[in-house]
RNA sequence: GGGCUCAUGGUAUAGCUUGGAUAGCAUAGGGGCUUCCGGAGCCCUAGACCCGGGUUCGAAUCCCGGUGAGCUCACCA
């Protein structure tokens, strides 16, 4: 990637001399990388100052500029100065930079700073359903991706244990016989308790006294009832564990786990309510309510009142939210929340009142869009889902079954292993590959999609170059340039090459679905240079060619990492 | 009703922030490739920027107005 910066300035500043000799020389132009040159330069901005054509204006710098350094060549075409690097230096130090970097190639030095990421977050209600699925693979990617980058990321779960969503759950458990429930075939307890939920909330819109029963609970909960209290923690932590197995399935481990109920325990949500009573945008309502008004930040709408408090005085989740996120800023320097997009209002006013609180930092939120089923949106409460559960157990049978038709060579547990691998691969490969702005539909070929832009073709290529070096032996690396002159394979280094620039877009600019593209840019290099270009039988460049291919294995293994998926060596 | 977001071949998706040279990729369709390192592969072919204005030498990209979809406007979390 240096080498890229080098040739960009090398290019600025021929570009730039080339103008002072036209008499130019203040004149602003920009480079941009097209298809036909590795750098180019359009001259349509110029014509106007210059009083001339773009065609002659290019025709007239190229004349100028005299190739040297990394700069093999400059030619003038349809009004652009397109600019050509020095194949052989651009070889040699990609592979040179890849084996000495290894793992760490495509990783920026650590800056020291700390970043704070909460995702999924979801409530521990239920298991978790593909609706809400691309909230742990963003954030666990993006995390990935930030590392890489060279912060030093914490990730964290915000335990929504407070409230009546898990109050009517803790109701259901305490109060309702095991047989009454409609039993779930997975043994797992998410899977277990949700179906409480569901009996539960049905009973409390069928049965005034079951309402009122519920009610009573939630009245205790809100006036600080300890009983009450650690029963919802711990249900809330027996439905935890449920979430966190189906997350270790798809590769997501958090750092961190904080409970919302401990916000109202250690007094913090009751500071951020009284120094919001204090502020000028705040009112109080006939019954009691604060709120803050907030028409002067931008919120839009019917009502531009943010409510920080009950007429009770009790708080809200957007004030434990409040509390939660000033906690969060006494331990990073960024913040970064992954959030449904039915957040964004939420979220916009948690910054406002964080403003009004006198505090100089805002969460950065990531937002995505809904996952729904043909039929429509999912439900956790009405049943309507499709669990991840569900979604991965279907990847994973369906790598195995393809496993099984090609290999007969692998033992069983093997390709169990590998099946997993591939399977899981293939779906967070496709929740990752769409831009989160977009609202997809969720259709099981889609989501379990093997071949062509997809999880298992990346991993294909990297089995395959795992395959030839192990049947290569010993070998010596070979960075000679002269040995690596097959079209070909100059477009599998230079796919190579980019993979820093890749890094820092997906992690800096949180556009983490480029990685799957690049991903798949480099396995099409490679699958083309592959099918033409012998390796293991090419004499004089054998050992050109394998250090190419090791260098491949390498940059793939860092993007399948980086994208929370296996390297399997073989399948 | 207000706000935010999305709209690209049959299907799915990239490019839009920062306007430029033939709009990229995949899949389904049609045709071809296995003497040789793994055919989950490779090659060829056909097919798209929601509609209408505007800005510009130049618009998928920026602006305005439509149309359609999602989200949102709680003393819920």
């Amino acid at each position: 990637m240096k080498i890229h910066n080098q040739f960009k300035d090398e290019v600025t500043t021929a570009v730039r001399g080339a103008l002072r000799e036209m008499d130019a020389p203040d004149i602003a132009f920009v480079t941009e990388v097209p298809d036909n040159a590795d750098l180019a330069v359009p001259c349509f901005t110029m014509s106007k100052e210059l009083k001339m054509p773009p065609k002659n204006i290019a025709e007239k710098i190229a004349e100028n500029i005299k190739p040297t350094g990394l700069i093999t060549a400059v030619s003038a075409m349809n009004g652009y100065l397109n600019f050509t690097i020095d194949q052989k230096i651009l070889i040699t130090d990609t592979l040179n930079d890849i084996i000495e970097s290894g793992d760490g190639y495509g990783s920026l030095p650590y800056n020291g700073k700390k970043i704070n990421l909460e995702h999924t977050s979801t409530n521990p209600t239920g298991p978790i359903h593909v609706g809400r699925a691309r909230n742990p693979v963003i954030g666990d990617t993006l995390a990935r991706c930030l590392v890489r980058c060279g912060y030093e990321v914490t990730t964290e779960y915000y335990v929504n244990d407070v409230g009546k969503q898990v109050v009517i759950l803790t109701w259901g458990v305490n109060n309702l016989p095991k047989e009454s429930v409609v039993e779930e075939e997975r043994d797992k307890t998410d899977h277990k308790l949700v179906a409480y939920y569901r009996l539960a909330n049905k009973m409390m819109e069928e049965d005034p006294v079951v309402q009122e029963q519920i009610s009573e609970m939630l009245r205790k909960f809100e006036a600080g009832d300890q009983n009450v209290i650690s029963h919802v923690r711990e249900t809330a932590e027996e439905m935890l564990e449920g979430l966190k197995e189906t997350l270790e399935q798809i590769n997501v481990t958090l750092d961190r786990y904080t409970w919302e109920s401990d916000f109202i325990a250690d007094g913090t949500a009751r500071k951020v309510v009284e120094e919001l009573k204090k502020s000028e945008y705040a009112g109080q309502t006939e019954d009691g309510s604060w709120y803050l008004d907030l028409k002067d930040f931008g919120i839009q709408g019917k009502n531009t009142k943010f409510t920080f408090t009950r007429a009770d005085g009790t708080t809200l989740y957007t004030t434990r939210d409040l509390a939660y996120h000033l906690n969060k800023f006494k331990r990073c320097d960024i913040a970064i929340d992954v959030l449904g997009e039915d957040q964004k209002l939420g979220s916009k006013q948690l910054c406002s009142a964080l403003e009004i609180l006198g505090c100089d930092k805002k969460p950065e939120p990531m937002f995505y869009s809904f996952v729904a089923l043909p039929e429509g949106k999912m439900s956790t409460r009405r049943g309507v889902v499709v669990y991840l559960d569900d979604l991965i157990d279907e990847a994973v049978d369906r790598a195995y079954e393809e496993i099984r038709k090609r290999r007969s060579d692998i033992p069983e547990d093997k390709m169990k292993d590998i099946a997993r691998s591939v399977g899981i691969g293939a779906v967070r490969y496709n929740i990752i590959r769409v831009h989160p702005d977009k609202q997809f539909v969720f259709k099981w070929d889609e989501a379990l999609n093997f071949d062509g832009n997809s999880g298992p073709y990346l991993q294909y290529v990297h089995a395959r170059a795992c395959s030839m070096l192990k049947k290569a032996g010993e070998y010596k690396h070979d960075t000679d340039a002269s040995k690596l002159t097959d079209e070909l394979e100059i477009n599998l280094v230079k796919a190579l090459s980019k993979f820093e620039n890749i890094t820092r877009l997906a992690g800096e600019e949180k556009r983490i679905h480029m990685l799957p593209a690049y991903g798949h840019e480099v396995s099409v290099a490679f699958n083309q240079f592959y099918a033409n270009v012998p390796v293991l039988s090419a004499g004089d460049s054998r050992d050109a060619r394998l250090t190419l291919v090791e260098c491949t294995r390498t940059v793939l293994k860092n993007i399948l990492t980086c994208l929370g998926m296996e390297s399997p060596e073989e399948m």
